[in-house]
DNA sequence: GTCGTCACAAGTGTATGCACTTCTGACGAC
DNA sequence: GTCGTCAGAAGTGCATACACTTGTGACGAC
């Protein structure tokens, strides 16, 4: 009896449209307001419409999509007062996160963390490498509230970095070097168990130009009416060897 | 044409359903581990399966129920740790809204939080009330989330709300008349602008007897195996006068 | 008696079909 | 030309059907 290597890549098809449709909405490969007509997405991807509605309805109830009863699915607009209360509301979270972190994680975690930011600074530059900075930036941020040892802040925070995904990849055109050398202070405090300096820190990180949001939406908002980056990277990791959306 | 009194309330069957088996769940009316039968309790309901377990896959996507592929849906467990953490997640929100709400809120809104803590404090007691004090008690922290004028937190204080209803319930049992003074001296110091004040009150109002939450859990297990009052308060109303919809 | 095997029952996952609602565009009243 | 009306098209909401997976109990080997 050889052991088996888990099986639990069987998974359902409602769960691998889940992470599929997620991947489109969070790039904004489908446009802000857009109706979602699921009897021509279902049939992009090759199943029934019920596993695609199961997908659907939970990104809706996570807050990817807006549903109307008989009306379907709409993609949420991208709007700045909304990314405005996400960041404020992910500060909160994320300095709740650390000082648990400071307060409980061992020396060689922190250490490790910080050999992980610095990895993630010394990574090369360039338009191919941008996707895979964005991950590490988020990975970052997840790593941090994994030492918290409280999973419901890792939980919540996946769910933002989910959610802000887009306005992150915009904003990080402009200042990639500066979030990695924040992420570099931010732990070298922890290391030294200063969670106030620590928490200052990141609240900064994470609103520091949250004044001029709007420009970063506008940015957006031409990126996703002329040639979405993300949405091409990230559609063609997610749809691979898929058909070609006519 | 007389204007329609807003037809918001032709709700899907799904969203009903999501509704009703919320409330079984948060109420423990279906016990901890316990699988779901989706043809069961689609019967129960009168309902298809298909209206159903999109309601279940939003519920497990929230964390009130567990997924496993062709396994269905179980009942989350109720275990100290997990109750635990969600207070400590709990305890940052809260805190991080009602700093906001410090700031943000008019003096007529936090006088009319302050009378709303008067009127429930005010409330009898007595069995048949208890839900009732158990409602004003979420709604008390709903209302404090509302005042921080970001939905997110409301949002997301609805949720941890929705989550440990049972915990609460069994917790209100001793020392309802404590939390309401203790909603009654957070508003205080609201009133008066003093938000590290009002904000170490409410971390204390939530974290304070955490320390005996394996003893609140026990007794959460005995209501549970015994007669579950707060399930039969909840689905006596959520059941109540639906009609069986053939 | 213990264990493995196998067939049937039970249950989940997905596809399909149909009812009902919403959308759209043509037509006619004014 | 503008507006209201209405019929057909398009699309969502739900029920049903079937395939496939998992659970269960009887039977036989040992």
């Amino acid at each position: 009896m050889t052991s088996i290597p888990e099986p639990l890549s069987v998974q359902r098809s409602t769960d691998r449209l889940y992470e599929r449709v997620k991947a489109m909405v969070t790039a904004y490969r489908l446009r802000p307001g857009e109706r979602i007509n699921e009897v021509e997405l279902a049939r992009q991807f090759g199943v029934s419409r019920t596993p695609l509605r199961e997908a659907l309805n939970r990104l809706a109830s996570e807050g990817f999509l807006s549903a109307t009863a008989n009306r379907g699915y709409h993609i949420r607009p991208l709007d700045p007062h909304g990314v405005l209360i996400l960041y404020e509301y992910r500060a909160v979270v994320e300095v709740g996160a650390l000082r648990l972190s400071c307060e409980r994680a061992s020396d060689e975690a922190l250490a490790e963390l910080e050999a992980f930011a610095a990895r993630s600074r010394d990574e090369p530059d360039g338009d191919v490498q941008a996707l895979r900075v964005l991950a590490l930036d988020e990975e970052f941020h997840e790593r941090l509230a994994v030492l918290s040892g409280n999973d419901e802040f890792l939980r919540s925070i996946r769910s933002i970095n989910d959610r802000i995904r887009f306005v992150r990849w915009i904003d990080m055109q402009n200042r990639r070097a500066g979030t990695q050398s924040e992420h570099m202070a931010i732990v070298r405090h922890l290391r030294m168990r200063d969670a106030n300096t620590a928490a200052a820190l990141l609240r900064r990180h994470i609103t520091r130009r949250l004044d001029q949001i709007v420009e970063v939406i506008k940015a957006g908002y031409a990126e996703i009416y002329t040639d979405n980056a993300l949405a091409a990277h990230v559609v063609g990791e997610s749809m691979g060897p898929t058909a070609p959306r006519q």
